[in-house]
DNA sequence: CATGGGAATGGAACAACATTCCATCATTGC
DNA sequence: GCAATGATGGAATGTTGTTCCATTCCCATG
């Protein structure tokens, strides 16, 4: 009954928690993390610092909500019902292409598991599991292997954007550690010796993957399902 | 030459970044991340904060040793020659066990993949990969892949920690998020429903080293190495 | 044995930040 | 119309990382 003439409040500009949380994630992919504070959100909105707390608990409350809706925004659009194991390595690289596009989301999934997002991504991938045929006391744990895996990228990701963004290019970059992992001593670091050729011209997105592949199939080979075709 | 007489420089309790790192380690540990500031530092070190600065560039080169230090010492526990798989097993575990112990290390190794312990992780993943048989050009992927796995787990966990510390004790705050699980639309969310009862009881180390007996299950299924034996 | 200069020190000063406070204004139910 | 509540914006507040600088210590050189 109170909600009868709720119609524009105040100001077409007024503020709300959806502009502010828009006007974050615009600050966010433009100028990265460091970027956000209070003071050049408030300018964006033409406001004042204060104003921003009466619809936004505290600068984590923000980054939860401008993350959860980013991730949200990727899941909707992956409705789309493949085979299971297609579904996944889509909603894998769905993830993967959203942190990658936003790496700000990466530092905040990696660091909330509380996050509204986390709840979906798990449904993401376990039911796609179920359908495979993984039995269900083995579901956790594959689950939250993947779910590591994305969030574990996302956190690499971000910590690497912080980089790149004060320096050159990304391959100069992975160059320069290429160069720093040369230079331990062979003896005691053949591997890193061996890898770190192949450092700067490696794609994330396909080693991402391609970790992805490589759990599925530690899954499927604990489970071999009824249903031999992957 | 000019390193003849360099006995012990100033006072017994002389400054050191090793002095200073260690003091460091001490009030993370006991404390929380939250507690370490170049001012609580300083108190402890019974001096000031410009001092620190002396041997130290800032606070990342701070928590960049610091976190090497804590990892170089698990490498250097784990040197013993175990078979290859069991090796991987014991390097995570002893990671695994030192980011539980330390989760300010978690923090830190999920948002610095330059640092020096990171070329250490990959050595020890790598040449044992290499041990079981698995082929030079899949070894990059595959120990990105384990390595992303403790990283990404290290982030998890040193989340959680950042709640624990003020909150009752670790059960029950699962029990929160379980509950919040609980509450989500079980037809749009029938999986999270499911497991959210094994949230609370679950365990997060023996979860991790199903999440490396997966990604090693994959390995193996990928590259069926001339050793069966595992 | 003095002494000058670089290595170290410690604490004050600075700038930036998240957050809180508060005086003010707009809107709405009465 | 008027009080009460909903919102606002900007001025404090307290804490942080970092810089600055006057001072102290030690060593090598005269």
């Amino acid at each position: 009954m109170a909600i009868k003439k709720q119609r524009a409040v105040r100001r077409t500009d007024a503020l709300s928690k959806e502009r502010i949380v828009e006007a974050a994630i615009e600050i966010l992919d433009s100028d990265g993390e460091g970027a956000l504070t209070f003071r050049t959100l408030a300018a964006h909105l033409a406001t004042g610092s204060g104003a921003i707390y009466w619809h936004v608990a505290n600068k984590d409350d923000l980054l939860a909500a401008a993350t959860n809706d980013v991730i949200a925004r990727v899941m909707a659009d992956l409705a789309g019902g493949a085979r299971p194991r297609e579904a996944i390595r889509a909603l894998a690289l769905g993830l993967f292409d959203a942190i990658d596009a936003h790496p700000w989301v990466g530092t905040q999934l990696s660091r909330a598991p509380w996050l509204a997002a986390i709840p979906q991504i798990f449904e993401g991938f376990g039911s796609r599991l179920e359908e495979l045929g993984v039995p269900e006391g083995a579901q956790f744990d594959a689950t939250s292997t993947l779910v590591i895996h994305v969030l574990g990228v996302a956190g690499q990701n971000a910590a690497n954007a912080r980089l790149h963004a004060h320096r050159t290019d990304r391959t100069a970059f992975l160059s320069e550690i290429a160069q720093q992992w040369a230079q331990l001593d062979p003896a005691r670091y053949p591997f890193v010796h061996r890898v770190a050729a192949q450092l700067p011209e490696h794609d994330d997105r396909e080693q991402f993957l391609a970790g992805i592949d490589l759990i599925l199939g530690g899954i499927e080979a604990a489970h071999p399902g009824p249903s031999p075709r992957t």
